[in-house]
DNA sequence: TCAAAAGTGTTATCCTTACACCCATGT
DNA sequence: ACATGGGTGTAAGGATAACACTTTTGA
């Protein structure tokens, strides 16, 4: 063991989902991704993405910080590593012989108020394009319609259903999509994303040799490689981390009222929040305090306005909104 | 953006932290983890490692269970990836010039009643001998002693303690290892590692040039590179994972008592479970049934065994043993 | 005066934590 | 009989989720 080895000529490439909140200040804000090249006639979206040079940069972040700021001039507040992708299979288009990309998935926060400098392609991008069917904020999707029919049918026709040990896509499926009586877990996004995946129901997976099933509806817009399961995994652990880390202010400007604190909240969760609830579980968990101004743009009742309260870090272990299940 | 660019001298490593518990079946478990080379004279401990091979396997975690199973027939459970480790400074050894590694850190399970076959020098090793700071299970550990007024000593000595946005290491010390009132969040293994190797407390931090503290005591058996930062996050890991997923019953023997599964939880959190509070617990999550058989080896009233439930699976999304602060 | 959004009060229920005592076996 | 560990009942307090109503502004 611990055996050395001869290196091997392997390229590794950071992968960013830049996420941001437009919009975030009024009332309707929209969660968006930056996309180094939206979609054309002739290519796929792509996150952006830069070769790592263990030359230049002394850790991945570094690296990732340097390109991002250099190609988009956008400034990266939190950054996170999310997974390595050393996968051959999904990344091997036909034709391809190895190229062998290891590609590090990250995920960073800006706000969305940042001129895109030196990247005319680049733009930022409602995330619930590519995942439509995460976004429950006005309740359940359309997109299921289509999707949940197709789900059931591949599940239904699964070889030898095996034994207790693994779950069948059955299961699978009311774990994930909340149906039989099965809750919406809004943190799975990656889970979900990966079942429509074996089940060949997104383009992605149609690329390593699956047959296509006839006829599927548009199920949210693919990304070039590994993108979407990067943006995908990105979601989740935004989802996910929210509850425990104050993270969400990374994406409100300085000051905010408190409609505007949940209306980012649901955007990013996906969900719709109740608001007496919300108001007292933000005030309990001391994440905010009042600027004694007050907002009278919002067309009714004139808002006060909160900022971020800092001391939270060293006051609790855990500060976040910890919405439950209904909050 | 999404440049293409030359592919670079970069090698990929695997390193895993194999974890299983001792004696899990009776009442004095000890977690281990599964090291390739004990510590000696002359060489600090490491953790099994071997080199990626793209064009042999298609994903890391082939890769992964590959070698292991070849090099020392543990058959691995549980598989998780932790964290991709790019950082030159940390491997760097004085005379060094710059391998360029590459290091995939990975969580795996197995059961410590397996035979170590073909790799002598392997061996499991009390997880607690490398960070001894982390076993509460009988109270207060001991070395606390010698590294809290160390550490007090440090954080005193910050340079221009900052504004509010980051913490200063006065407030991360009470936040990590629960000193004036702070509570003790065992999750947060590699925080505090981190923590004492920023303050040069550990001899991994002073391989990069940082100056050695006069006199510092023995803080735990040093590993190679980053290896003990691997361990480390996967400790954590297991820990948090723990509470929201059965992984436990990957350690465990097929059938147990009651007090040996609450002992195996103790001994992967580090804490004195309180009895009553634990089986209500159990009970109530329903990740267990009972046998029927009873188990007279205990030494007191036989025990009623139990085994893993995995309907639990299918029946909750996050099933684990969600031990709170007291619990 | 009315629409639109801000902001508050209260209650039932469940979960968490803490308490102390009885039971079945081997020696 | 007694030591050893197995196994249970119950109650206080807090968190969660659900309920509907009042207030302040701009048009």
């Amino acid at each position: 063991m611990t055996k050395t080895s001869h290196p091997l000529p392997v390229e590794i490439g950071l992968t960013a989902a830049i996420l941001a909140v437009s919009g975030a200040a009024d009332d309707t804000p929209e969660p968006m991704v930056l996309v180094a090249r939206p979609a054309s006639a002739t290519s796929e979206a792509a996150l952006p993405s830069g070769p790592f040079d263990p030359v230049a940069h002394r850790t991945f972040e570094i690296g990732l910080r340097a390109w991002v700021a250099e190609q988009t001039g956008v400034p990266l507040g939190y950054v996170e590593q999310l997974y390595t992708f050393g996968d051959r299979g999904r990344h091997a288009q036909a034709g391809d012989r190895d190229p062998h990309v290891v590609s590090v998935g990250y995920l960073a926060l800006t706000r969305a108020d940042t001129k895109l400098t030196q990247a005319p392609e680049a733009a930022f991008r409602p995330w619930y394009s590519f995942f439509p069917w995460e976004d429950w904020r006005t309740g359940r999707p359309e997109v299921l319609d289509a999707l949940l029919p197709r789900l059931t049918a591949w599940a239904e026709q699964e070889p030898g259903a095996g034994g207790p040990a693994r779950l069948s896509r059955r299961e699978r499926m009311r774990l994930l999509f909340g149906v039989e009586g099965g809750r919406f877990d809004e943190d799975s996004v990656l889970e979900r994303y990966e079942f429509l995946y074996e089940a060949g129901l997104v383009p992605e997976a149609r690329r390593d040799g699956r047959a296509a099933p006839d006829g599927v509806p548009a199920l949210g817009q693919p990304m070039l490689n590994d993108h979407r399961r990067i943006l995908a995994t990105a979601m989740g652990r935004l989802r996910a981390k929210m509850k425990y880390r104050p993270v969400i202010f990374e994406l409100m400007p300085q000051t905010f009222t408190l409609t505007a604190l949940q209306r980012t909240a649901e955007a990013i969760s996906g969900r719709h929040l109740h608001k007496q609830n919300f108001r007292r579980l933000v005030e309990a968990s001391a994440v905010v305090e009042s600027t004694g101004e007050m907002s009278r743009a919002t067309g009714g009742r004139p808002a006060a306005l909160f900022r971020f309260r800092r001391e939270v870090l060293q006051e609790r272990p855990a500060p976040g909104l910890r919405v439950g299940a209904r909050v």
